[in-house]
DNA sequence: GCCAGATATATGACGTGTCAACTAACGTCG
DNA sequence: CGACGTTAGTTGACACGTCATATATCTGGC
């Protein structure tokens, strides 16, 4: 005993699937300068962010997680890859001998200092460039009032 | 002799992060309802959709790549795991011997009469219920820009 | 001190996406 | 006709994400 579906207007489409379509390309063209000219992917960026914002350049896996708000086992195998590679290093924990650090090394420090700039001139180019000042705080405030709403009452319930 | 460069402002990291973040979330609810109702992963219901929009349910594969933007190798690979569902099947093509239909079966025109209401619910419940008839509109219009400066010049050059 | 959960992380299987290489059929220009 | 470049589609290898499961350690009663 379903209502009758409200279909969505024209515009409503075209805000729902704009936004999809939008999304897409911009981590395409972003994320292929990354790829192609630093070899890093926008998750190796991700990582390496929050790793040379945290002090000493470590952080407990389980912070690591909850920051980025990935699946330990995502967290978990992504690491793996990057420890593969050379970009960070796993370090055990004294205090919680089940616990683990990931620490960046020296080559992923260099990695992301070296794609962070061209990074941002992208985020400039393909979409901030395009639009006003006025659009960027709408857009802003849109992405807080959605993602407030969609994640209260799921995590940290008052 | 790299030009300094220009860090985000507060506003525009929200901006971008924000409609990451957004993006990841939305998608992430939506994909979950129809993958645990239905059976349906969001890029299965694109396919369908598409499908189900053309003339007796069926387009040549190099349609299906161009209006998804896909890759080919992406779309035969998520052909065959469709068909092993019994999703759509592959029919040959007389006029082009090289080419090929995909044509939706029975089973997947149900699974996504089955699956649309309860998807534009969750749009709405998600999104749209978020957001004034203004901030969709504006959104929409952002995403056209967006896009549309992103893609021409590459596609279709004038 | 010990045992029953809970917590931190790792692993294997599997669906998905990309890239490069491949097959087969078209189209054309000599 | 026949060689050649192009187009349609498939395939295999490999990176990524999720789910279920495994392992080790901690913690709180008793």
């Amino acid at each position: 005993m379903t209502a009758e579906t409200r279909w969505l207007t024209t515009t409503e489409e075209r805000a729902w699937r704009g936004l999809l379509r939008m999304h897409d390309l911009l981590v395409n063209r972003t994320g292929r300068s990354m790829q192609d000219e630093f070899g890093l992917s926008a998750t190796d960026y991700t990582v390496l962010a929050e790793l040379t914002r945290a002090p000493d350049g470590r952080l407990r896996i389980q912070e690591l997680s909850r920051v980025l708000e990935w699946e330990k086992s995502r967290v978990s195998h992504h690491l793996t890859r990057m420890v593969r590679r050379g970009l960070v290093s796993r370090e055990e924990c004294e205090d919680d001998r089940r616990g683990a650090f990931v620490v960046v090394t020296a080559e992923g420090r260099a990695a992301i200092a070296a794609a962070a700039p061209r990074h941002v001139e992208d985020v400039r180019r393909y979409f901030l460039d395009h639009l006003t000042p006025g659009q960027i705080t709408l857009l802003a405030e849109i992405a807080d009032v959605v993602v407030e709403k969609n994640v209260s009452g799921r995590e940290a319930a008052p």
